[in-house]
DNA sequence: ATACCACCTCAAGTCGACTTTAGGTCAAGC
DNA sequence: GCTTGACCTAAAGTCGACTTGAGGTGGTAT
């Protein structure tokens, strides 16, 4: 199939996939004169990237976990990436729980709320770089 | 306190608490000559953003949520708002069981095995722009 | 009085993940 | 034979969230 196909199926401009080939995260099994040409089993592969980066990963540690053609994988990182969206989903249902307390809290300012405020010290040490994908527009294609 | 004990307390760089007032998520109780001083509460607040932050709200966000002073808000927003934490909870949960079964799974690739590719079902539609915080870089002061 | 330190402002730079733009190729249809 | 549409490349631009840099202020210690 060629680029165009790509991206009707998977959703993602072909600009997009491009980059990703650039990237070394997707392959091109060819090309037809100047065109590229890909295998459909890069449409899982997309469906794979595509998750990873929803869950918060970059592209960098997505091509680390998943090389090339066969998906051989380094099966340690993998456990480490899991205990990472493990902790990572441990703090968003405490953000959850918090948001959907003071919704319905009545403290004048919930920062005088003990139930609020205990859902501050989670935060404590966890300061990192980058955010999510908490963003609503899903199929945009300019 | 001035900035300098802020950065401190909170972790974060004066550098950014500067940047998070001229976006009008932290306000300043006043000044020094030109030092900017802060109430205690600060912060509480700088905690609660960044808790936001990681769980992948970007600064826009976090500022309708929590609106400047004593945190008067808007509670049908915050209730949307779990709700989408409660979407990406579930889907961070996919991926890290999918993660794990992949580190164990013997599947020759792992596009071949349905326990795997179960899980790419779920990425599908969940396109979207941004990705999160699972770097692991927590005090970094320059 | 001068050095130092912790702050200040404003502008520009950085980083990741893309997107946009400008100009080019090529097969198919009129 | 020329236009059209789908592709191509390389380079530059964008966006959010900061960081860095250059040059300045003001209070305290020597």
């Amino acid at each position: 199939m060629d680029i165009g196909e790509v991206s009707k199926t998977s959703g993602l401009p072909a600009s997009t996939l491009r980059y990703y080939e650039e990237k070394g995260l997707i392959r091109s099994s060819g090309r037809n004169g100047l065109r590229r040409l890909f295998n459909t089993d890069v449409i899982e592969q997309l469906a794979l990237i595509s998750l990873g980066r929803n869950a918060g990963f970059s592209l960098d540690e997505i091509g680390e976990m998943f090389t090339d053609d066969g998906l051989e994988i380094n099966r340690q990182l993998l456990l480490e990436k899991a205990d990472e969206l493990d902790k990572k989903i441990k703090e968003l249902t405490s953000m959850r729980n918090g948001l959907r307390h003071a919704a319905a809290c009545s403290a004048p300012s919930h920062l005088e709320c003990p139930k609020f405020r205990r859902l501050l010290h989670i935060a404590g040490k966890n300061r990192s770089r980058k955010s999510s994908s908490l963003t609503k527009n899903a199929g945009k294609q300019r």
